[in-house]
RNA sequence: UGGGGCGUCGUCAAGCGGUAAGACACAGGUCUUUGGAACCUGCAUUCGGAGGUUCGAAUCCUCCCGCCCCAGCCA
């Protein structure tokens, strides 16, 4: 059962009402039923992590279901991402893969049935004069006059549809509901249309498919699902999915309940605003790590548990909301803190010369790989006479409360020695700082201070003879603003789009013991973030994605401090 | 002027007639060889508003206000 500190979501008091009174014989059964025409993202995490998380909870099951009903839009290659990703997350749906295709057969049955029953009939109207009919929201709808078609011309034209004898558009099949509801997916809604196209998965077999609320609605019956899970936007499309399990009178009938979609600040989750950012290569491709794709953040560097953790954070509820960005990113440090390896890597490096260092000289010095887990152990760090250190751990007028290296000040060298910056050499015509030149306490080996005096300031460095050169890949929020779907005055989220999203830096210093990781390792480099190694990377020519930055009090006493310059 | 939903801290979110959990964010502080982590403290006299019922209301009733979704042969 779910954990008792946290108070169970409205779904779940749901299914424990269910369970007490006995309904569906105690037994749980859900399904996430994507369509494939588009990657998995964030927002689909949400409802993977509720519907495979219920089915967990209750010792139940929960299917894996391709809608695949709209072959204009879908494709195997969609199928497969979204396989990956879910099982990426950390969750198995065993042999029960389903597709609603699958069921064509069975769906074109119970449709001829609505038909034998009088709840069906082949409509002949154009699309223009179908939507004419329908009415407004205010306005009840008009009958079609092919409404009363007798049973057999119908059922002779709905086989005909199948047939392939005619065009697409020249006739749906409609269920017979109701013209003046209130409810306008109620209007008779379209239940089959010709598409003389062929599907990835039943090719050319058929001419006809069935529309989403009979497929659904059926698809989850056949499958003995007994809680449908689904969004807010069709909530008003359960009493259609409920009249056709009851008008086939079907031998179960699963409850749709609905809650509200994830929406995230400062990023845009509609999967036709994604496909435009791939299509027009704001972005290179639905894995790019700035997108909030499933494949996206994977590459990114996020782990399936914090993806997890955030989906159990965040509620199952009916309020639309918008999530902070900063709460999945929280949970991303948080698992990322406990476990990954900790390096040395300077990102826009500084060089620095000891001149008291043996200039032959190079001592192996030990560094601890994960100060939060002692098991991790600790590795060997070569320090000599000339390193690098990080271009902003110096400045030559330090601001208050910069406790960094300036002339004339020690800082330590982590794991290394203390230093004292002696001179700055500078480009005569840039005036750009191009080296440091310090000397180092031999006493101090290992960063420790035998006369007990303390320094403010720990900086990380990379011994230059022996740096790995390395690109690392920087990225910040895709948009720039926290809620892009407040479209105002004709601006679209592209209006929004980051500048900023991504730099790249190619002349960045690591340890030279990153030289073999490979893609998908995450490591943190001390004091700058978390970073994954990219697929992208070359044998001893590694690329890094920035996952994500470490909490940084330093930027924002900066910042404080830039905006008390501003006002005095 | 139709139908369906939703309104509790800056953001999520518990609460289900007995006197406002928690998390993130934010602000202070302790500690620190990552200005990281960890730890401590603070952060809604009030639940969209107004009436009413009750000894007692975020929870029940009435009215009002605001926001979201629906007029695909998309899902």
């Amino acid at each position: 059962m779910g954990e008792s500190a946290t108070s169970r979501d409205f779904i779940r008091m749901i299914i424990d009402e269910d369970l007490r009174t006995g309904k569906n014989d105690g037994r749980v059964m859900t399904r996430f039923p994507p369509e494939p025409n588009g990657y998995l993202h964030i927002g689909h995490a949400k409802s993977i992590c509720l519907n495979f998380g219920i089915a967990r909870d209750y010792a139940g099951l929960c299917n894996l279901r391709f809608d695949d009903t709209n072959p204009a839009k879908e494709d195997v290659e969609y199928v497969d991402a979204i396989k990956e990703d879910v099982h990426w997350l950390g969750f198995d749906w065993g042999d029960r893969e389903y597709f609603a295709s699958d069921y064509f057969e069975r769906l074109y049955a119970f449709a001829v049935q609505l038909i034998r029953q009088g709840n069906a009939y082949v409509d002949s109207l154009t699309p223009e004069e179908i939507r004419e009919h329908r009415g407004t929201l205010t306005e009840p709808g008009r009958e079609s006059p092919y409404r009363e078609r007798s049973m057999e011309e119908n059922l002779d034209l709905f086989e005909r549809m199948r047939n392939g004898e005619f065009e697409d558009g020249a006739h749906v099949l409609r269920a017979k509901i109701d013209m003046t509801s209130g409810n306008i997916n109620m209007r008779d809604p379209t239940i089959y249309r010709i598409r003389r196209l062929d599907h990835h998965r039943t090719g050319n077999k058929w001419f006809i498919y069935p529309m989403y609320d009979f497929a659904h609605a059926l698809s989850d019956m056949i499958e003995g699902i007994t809680h449908s899970v689904c969004t807010l936007e069709f909530e008003d499309h359960r009493p259609l999915y409920d009249w056709f399990l009851d008008t086939l009178r079907t031998p179960c009938h699963p409850q749709q309940i609905e809650f509200a979609r994830l929406n995230l600040s400062y990023t845009v989750m509609s999967k036709r605003k994604l496909l435009q950012l791939v299509e027009e290569g704001f972005v290179r491709g639905w894995d790019d790590p700035r997108m909030p794709t499933i494949s996206g953040l994977r590459r990114r560097g996020y782990t399936p548990e914090a993806i997890r953790d955030f989906c159990d954070r965040i509620g199952v509820a009916k309020k639309e909301s918008l999530v902070d960005v900063a709460l999945l990113e929280h949970c991303l440090r948080e698992d990322l803190n406990r476990r990954a390896p900790r390096f040395m890597a300077v990102l826009n490096p500084l060089k620095v010369v000891l001149l008291n260092y043996p200039e032959d000289q190079v001592e192996m010095l030990d560094a601890i790989n994960n100060p939060e887990d002692p098991s991790a152990g600790t590795r060997k760090v070569p320090f000599s006479r000339v390193l690098y250190i990080e271009q902003e751990d110096f400045r030559e007028n330090p601001p208050k409360q910069f406790f960094r290296l300036s002339p004339g000040r020690e800082v330590r060298l982590r794991y290394g020695y203390l230093i004292t910056c002696v001179d700055v050499v500078k480009d005569k015509t840039t005036g750009e700082v191009t080296e440091l030149r310090c000397t180092y306490d031999p006493a101090t080996r290992g960063g420790d201070t035998p006369d007990g005096r303390r320094v403010k300031g720990t900086l990380h460095w990379v011994s230059a003879p022996h740096a790995l050169e390395a690109e690392v890949r920087m990225y910040e929020r895709l948009l720039t603003v926290e809620d892009p779907s407040e479209e105002t005055a004709g601006r679209s989220f592209k209006d929004f789009l980051s500048p900023e999203s991504l730099k790249v830096l190619t002349h960045c210093r690591v340890e030279p013991g990153l030289a073999d990781a490979v893609p998908g390792t995450r490591c943190q480099f001390e004091r700058m973030g978390y970073f994954c190694v990219d697929p992208d990377s070359a044998p001893g020519k590694p690329v890094f994605n920035r996952t994500v930055t470490l909490r940084d009090t330093w930027a924002k006493i900066e910042k404080s401090l830039t905006r008390e310059g501003t006002r005095n």
